[in-house]
RNA sequence: GGCGGCGUAGCCAAGUGGCCAAGGCGGAGGUCUGCAAAACCUCUAUUCAGCGGUUCGAAUCCGCUCGCCGCCUCCA
């Protein structure tokens, strides 16, 4: 079975077939680099890195381009606000939004251009555009032409008289058309500029895209992808550019990422509703709200909530007290003799569903309840383990399994928590106390032990007794 | 106004014509354990917003109604 992925363009699910064999190009539009991102931009990043993972379990060599908007209006004028160069305020931005990343987990892109890199491609572009007659200049800026581009609003769904009739953009007479979207912006006094054949400018928005992508991926490339929120404008143009340009189609799967909302609006900058990655992950596990989000389908909206992520933290100790289960086991060396029953062939089995789920538009709700079921499935055989009714190695095997399925996700790259976090001097005292409570139970001792319990509970320790002994960890 | 999406158990959430409607959290009972925790076992939607229709058969297709959201402006 081969993976099918929902295009936008057409709407419904299509059988992925690269331009070539073993390879996927794929371009997603990064974020516009004037503030700290919030849960919405993770929510994309986070989903887009799952689908490069899959990829690459999946055997395709993927490239993945994410890019940096590093000049426009916000941009421009919150650095103003703040007294420092745009570029400078972007730079910081940058760092902010990388640091982001790498805390939930979310690998870098193999390249991460920045849109002030690529001024001249840009312009390129543009002369081109002018020549062939679908661009205009005019008193220093240029725009493109919509009605020469036939298919203008096949991405988005809807004619050009749809877009004309609910229209809210400003009507600049000067235009050919009110949709007529700018290419190239004079500068004003004080804004950043570059030279061109049209006077000192910048670029507009949707032109990065179509250049960098280009640039780095070709005429023709697999994947782009972004939120839903791009589809129009900002992608309905950059194929009406790039395929006006090259007469070629520009991209074969267009994937976009529902919202994450927040008290039932969606969370965005100018609605003043969002919390910041770092804020999240000052109080959640990056891991707990990976699982979060792949409960829910990518493409549906997310009702964002601290109680679900606290859920999904409670259901990811479940796999970490598997986890610790298996290398203690491990650690015991001389695996005692039994059998597999069955073990391996359902392990296998679960591999397959995963498989098939994902390859399904990338239903990670179900691939997730694939490995909930496994480790049901192993915890079961561990019991039996105990008991010496099986072997021990099949048990391991699976667990390695779960593993490579869950990291396939982003999930399980910490298979406990930190033990790192707990500071000497405590783990010194605690390790006391868990020998005091030991040496008191074995006297049967159970005051005494159930006094050390409570003692090392407000520590904020949690004890558990096992037939290998006492162990012990940090309570959140 | 135009275009699109959503409404499934106490909560979250998969499923888009036919095996018992996934999975998680929560809850109930049981096993194990000095107790506890963890783990395991069992149970927790005769029903998929409502009303009609198509079909041998619908949560799934069609129509209408109600409620919610998104895009059409910068936005992941």
């Amino acid at each position: 079975m081969g993976l099918r992925i929902h295009n936008t363009l057409g709407r419904q699910k299509e059988e992925f077939v690269p331009l070539r064999p073993g390879e996927v190009q794929m371009y997603v539009c990064g974020v516009t680099v004037y503030d700290l991102s919030h849960v919405g931009h993770a929510r994309s990043a986070l989903v887009f890195d799952m689908i490069r993972r899959y990829l690459r379990f999946k055997e395709y060599r993927v490239r993945m381009v994410r890019n940096f908007t590093d000049v426009d209006d916000k941009i421009i004028a919150r650095a103003h606000q703040e007294g420092v160069s745009p570029r400078e305020l972007a730079e910081r931005y940058i760092e902010e939004y990388r640091k982001d990343m790498a805390a939930l987990g979310v690998g870098e892109a193999d390249v991460e251009p920045k849109a002030t890199d690529h001024i001249s491609q840009m312009i390129r572009l543009i002369e081109r555009l002018v020549t062939k007659g679908v661009a205009y200049p005019l008193d220093g800026d240029v725009y493109f032409e919509v009605k020469r581009f036939p298919s203008y609003g096949r991405l988005s769904g809807m004619s050009l008289e749809d877009l004309r009739a609910g229209a809210r953009v400003e009507v600049d007479e000067r235009k050919r058309d009110p949709l007529d979207f700018a290419l190239w912006k004079r500068s004003k006094e004080g804004e950043p500029a570059w030279p061109s054949p049209w006077g000192p400018g910048r670029p507009g928005w949707h032109i990065e895209c179509s250049a960098m992508s280009m640039h780095y991926l070709g005429d023709s490339f697999d994947i782009h992808g972004g939120g839903e929120d791009l589809i129009f404008p900002h992608h309905e143009n950059e194929i009406a550019q790039s395929e006006a340009i090259t007469e070629q189609p520009f991209v074969r799967y267009w994937i976009h990422n529902g919202f994450v909302n927040l008290g039932a609006e969606k969370m965005s900058k100018s609605l003043g509703n969002i919390l910041t990655v770092k804020e999240l992950l000052r109080h959640h596990d990056p891991e707990a709200f990976r699982l979060y989000l792949l409960g829910t389908h990518y493409r549906n909206p997310l009702d964002f909530s601290l109680e679900r992520i606290a859920e999904a933290a409670r259901a990811l100790e479940r796999f970490r007290n598997l986890f610790d289960e298996a290398d203690r086991l491990a650690a015991k060396g001389t695996p005692p003799p039994g059998g597999d029953d069955g073990l391996l062939e359902k392990v296998a089995r679960a591999r397959h569903r995963f498989e098939e789920v994902m390859d399904d538009d990338f239903n990670t709700a179900q691939a997730v309840a694939a490995l909930f079921d496994l480790a049901h499935l192993l915890q079961a055989f561990r019991s039996k383990v105990t008991q010496g009714q099986v072997a021990v190695g099949p048990f391991l095997l699976g667990v390695g399994e779960l593993l490579t399925l869950g990291r396939v996700l982003g999930l399980f790259e910490a298979t406990s928590k930190p033990p790192l976090s707990v500071p000497p001097e405590l783990r010194a005292r605690v390790e006391t106390l868990v020998q005091a409570r030991s040496d008191a139970r074995s006297r049967r001792d159970w005051a005494t032990a159930d006094r050390i319990r409570q003692e090392l509970a407000e520590l904020g320790v949690s004890v558990e007794d096992g037939p290998e002994g006492t162990t012990w960890k940090l309570r959140p």
